[in-house]
DNA sequence: TGTACATCAGTGAACGCGCGTTCACTGATGTAC
DNA sequence: TGTACATCAGTGAACGCGCGTTCACTGATGTAC
């Protein structure tokens, strides 16, 4: 029997609904006219409305997990002994992210944005999917920001990372709708690739900053360290 | 007639719930049971589900925006013919969150939260109210931000202001969360405002980066200014 | 080679449910004369 | 002071709608003997 085509149908109409909306925004009515494919073949080929959303992670999470893994082993190889440093680490992140073979034109804006939600809207559901399947890149990531910062304690240390996250998570989910209003600002046209280009040497000089705790002498409430 | 106490519950449930859940995951029933009043108590007072919305962002951000204004005035006047430093005026804004009268302990949370959310969540009604109603603070703050940093080209400059909103909606909106794992790991305890004295420092070194554009010397696609 | 059965992709129509909104109504309070 | 009317906050029940899911069914293809 052929591979089915409808299943690739549904994923792709997804992928872009859920990327322009929002899950709880899109329903399957709307990806099955978009795909051309009947209300049923969603919960027939997938079960349900959360597998097909956890399927269209998995399409791309998956092959770009392995990437990255390979990617790391690459720098870690060409690094020897001394760990790789902050820049190292995040450009590789972003490089692979960008290297990524893409379905479409769009793809790459498609894949930050869903991250991005993935973050950003509360579905139990996927992140504990998400969890579960790439806990282990994401896992040698955090080492790797761990070895390249030293001189952070942990705590300092996890705030910043989880600035970095917001930082990349907000901005690459709006991309699109920022890369628009550049253009009728200041008649700029940009990549997606330039906005990483730009976003890694914002999140180095963050990370590296020199006093993780803002003095609040009015509030007498902290001391920089 | 005495000033109507079921607006000011519906209010108080509705901005706990968003905050929670968010603006189409939380339902008018959930509010007004929440609220303990009629279910057509919504439509009575506020006219509509997106009407209410606007009403929660309005109850904090009116008096919020003028408490800003004030702010950013005692600040020009201290500085005289300089203008404000990246650092003071980053903090003038965080101080004067951190400031505002709460009607609740977790009120901040709640403010950051809801904010990052009407950010993120795709409410059109929403991002058009706040355009009109608060472009005026907020036109202000990117003109501080403007002469804090003249080093800038305006492409740099806009990128990077995204990067700096995406970081501190992003963290706020989630903030109880990440004080949650935080604690469960390291065992540590974290106020909002310890969170924000760490988020400056970040932002205002990221702001500031030397390098706006990293290389990408495998691409060959661009060049660090 | 022919026949009976199994498997599979896909379909059309309906299901029950929760949603935001509406409507006719009540009862308390204020106002005009 | 008494009466008729207007205004207002709030209510209970229902409305129509779109949602995710289910179910009985079709028709094509593969498999066993």
């Amino acid at each position: 029997m052929a591979q089915s085509e409808t299943v690739d149908r549904i994923l792709d109409a997804a992928e872009e609904l859920f990327a322009e909306r929002g899950f709880s925004e899109t329903s399957l009515r709307m990806i099955t006219s978009k795909a051309k494919v009947n209300l049923a073949a969603v919960n027939y080929h997938f079960g349900s409305k959360n597998a097909l959303i956890q399927a269209v992670f998995a399409r791309f999470l998956t092959p770009f997990s392995s990437t990255l893994d390979r990617a790391f082993d690459d720098l870690e190889a060409r690094c020897g002994d001394t760990p790789p440093t902050l820049n190292q680490t995040l450009w590789v992140l972003t490089e692979s992210a960008i290297r990524m073979p893409q379905r479409s034109e769009r793809g790459l804006s498609i894949f930050m944005r869903l991250l991005g939600l993935a973050y950003t809207q509360s579905q139990g559901h996927l992140r504990k999917f998400l969890e579960q399947q790439y806990s282990n890149p994401f896992g040698r990531f955090m080492r790797l920001l761990k070895e390249a910062t030293p001189q952070l304690s942990a705590v300092d240390r996890y705030w910043r990372i989880q600035f970095m996250l917001g930082a990349t998570a907000f901005t690459m989910s709006s991309s699109d709708a920022l890369r628009d209003i550049l253009h009728n600002k200041l008649g700029v046209e940009t990549t997606v690739q330039e906005i990483a280009a730009r976003l890694v040497p914002f999140l180095a000089a963050g990370m590296q900053a020199s006093d993780p705790l803002m003095v609040v002498p009015s509030l007498g409430k902290t001391a920089s360290g």
